[in-house]
DNA sequence: TAAAATATGTCAACATATCTGACCAAAATA
DNA sequence: TATTTTGGTCAGATATGTTGACATATTTTA
């Protein structure tokens, strides 16, 4: 048995505290413009997924927000209000709805991504390569977590 | 010029999609087990840096946790009622109150704890040293992060 | 084809955790 | 003594989530 020293309650709860930290500081980041538009960060995260997966339809956004229907209801009502999304029919099967960015989605998108991106793209830019990827593998581990 | 594929913007939104994914499950571990005692994250946020720093006082902690008095002020004081922490007064400063874990408080937060560090745990033990140290290196430099 | 399942939308009520702004008191410091 | 610091409190607002109930359109299944 190695004396795994990172593997004490106290790395732990250092790995615990950087995350909170970073995540805090990621996503404040970007809530100064999402207010302008009187948008929060539940708006945004709804946005980040539509762009990431373009044609996503409201189920699967459920099931990656992890958060009720209705919640996600209120969030799209305000961002097709907005002209950020839009919604077209699929074809193969009309129930159900995908969701697009809209015009002024892709422009608005950029803008808070913009705002978000600078704190990683430093962080980044001041690791190696090496860094990064395993930066993102110990980050994957975690998120699959539970052995 | 080196051609930093890390650096692109694609790159950049998987960053934050795990940095989001990776926080969202950390901490949705422990909320059953403080719903129980009828708490939540913003109770275990107070709790965890007051065991991490005891003899912290009030505004050490409310810089920390960047919120403001009041929004802190509710959590104590039902940690208080809950004898999960004690505050005494500063000796030198009569003013300043100064934050410890109670009885309840140590045994309470072990327990809450071990439900938070099984996550971290697994996905450390499944990385070697070097990933470690690099996570923890990137997590820092987003948290420090702004050049 | 009739019944069941699926995908989405909506209403209402409520819970939680945050915020702002105003004001107060005790203690330390200039 | 006047000012600043530290902490507490009240009241109201906002953002985001929850449950539960119900409606509609469409697809699938028996």
């Amino acid at each position: 048995m190695k004396n795994l020293l990172y593997l004490k309650d106290e790395q732990i709860k250092d790995c615990i505290q950087l995350l909170l930290y970073a995540y805090r500081e990621t996503f404040s980041d970007p809530l100064e413009i999402l207010k302008k538009n009187s948008l929060g960060a539940a708006h945004y995260r709804a946005l980040h997924l539509v762009e990431r997966n373009e044609g996503i339809n409201i189920n699967e956004l459920l099931i990656k927000l992890k958060i009720t229907k209705q919640s996600l209801n209120r969030v799209l009502k305000e961002l097709k209000r907005l002209k950020l999304i839009k919604q077209l029919k699929d074809k193969n099967d009309t129930r159900r709805k995908l969701l697009y960015l809209d015009q002024n989605g892709k422009k608005f998108y950029q803008e808070v991504f913009e705002s978000q991106k600078k704190r990683i793209f430093n962080a980044l830019k001041h690791s190696d390569s090496d860094s990064v990827i395993k930066f993102k593998e110990v980050l994957k581990k975690i998120i699959n977590g539970k052995k």
